[in-house]
DNA sequence: TGCTATCGTTGGGCCACCCAACGGCCCCCC
DNA sequence: GGGGGGCCGTTGGGTGGCCCAACGATAGCA
């Protein structure tokens, strides 16, 4: 290389800046991983969660994937549109919607699940399988400070 | 616990989720402290490698920290503007121009990396230094793979 | 002398993320 | 049984990071 690809930088020694650069690195692989089905990270993040959930309303599907209920209502929509899921009112709670994974959405979550796992694949390519668990496991409790530490049971 | 603050999702399970979920985290605190200095981070970044490269090329500042030429027009513009850096034309060819940090950069610097790095210290604060080094270390590797693999030399 | 490539710049667009507000509805307390 | 606090879905607006396309000016090379 004769040029500078990629400079020394102060920089690169945080955490959160290769952080970014990994989280950046491994949403293009799964983006246009799941672009061939026409799919978004959000949309098949929200599919696999109704799929796991059965029924669930919106909000709650909103905690369970991090994403803000704005957004969760786009969707919701998007995925409705496309038959992926249904969207009927809760007789129970009227306020809510109880949105459950239909046929067709469970096909198209086998498939998106298969390219998201080999984008994912190939994004840890140079790690070992040992290596991958080290790392899903450190990334863990940066994700959430605190919860793993003391054994704890936590939510699921 | 009553409700479901986090819901099992095969998701989670992809180093891509934790990834971005750990990167927004890192994002997001960092960009919280460097906000006291009124820096966002791609100025910080930028600031950075100004202050390690020397008089340097916009362009080749780009490729250092990995941002879009359009950007860092912006990201230049504003740090010029805050009298943080210079941007001569290069006279040895005269479509570069030559950026160089200047004093109140250096110093804005020395704040915003203290503040970086105490952002870094709490995203990793569950982790030991040893810990801290193997997650820096696995994720060089998610980042740039195969380039550390067979022990090359890079480009630095 | 041309051709090609690079540099800085401008323009536009996409996606993830976040906050605020509002009508509708549930539940609990009074 | 009536009222109020709080959650639900929805709409609206805004920001930051990332990427692509184009263009004039310039450098390097055949």
């Amino acid at each position: 290389m004769p040029e500078t690809p990629y400079a020394p930088s102060r920089i690169r020694s945080l955490p959160s800046w290769l952080l970014g650069r990994a989280a950046a690195r491994g949403h293009r692989l799964v983006a246009e991983a799941l672009a061939e089905e026409g799919m978004r990270m959000m949309h098949h993040a929200v599919l696999s969660a109704v799929g796991e959930l059965g029924p669930v309303s919106q909000a709650e599907l909103g905690r369970s994937v991090g994403i803000d209920p704005k957004d969760m209502v786009a969707v919701v929509n998007d995925l409705q549109a496309d038959g992926l899921v249904t969207r009927t009112p809760d007789p129970k709670d009227r306020r809510k919607n109880a949105v459950e994974i239909s046929a067709a959405g469970e096909r198209r979550l086998r498939r998106t699940e298969e390219l998201g796992d080999r984008a994912n694949d190939e994004l840890t390519a140079d790690l070992s399988p040992a290596e991958r668990e080290q790392l899903m496991a450190l990334l863990a409790r940066v994700v959430e400070p605190g919860a793993v530490a003391k054994g704890e049971p936590g939510a699921g």
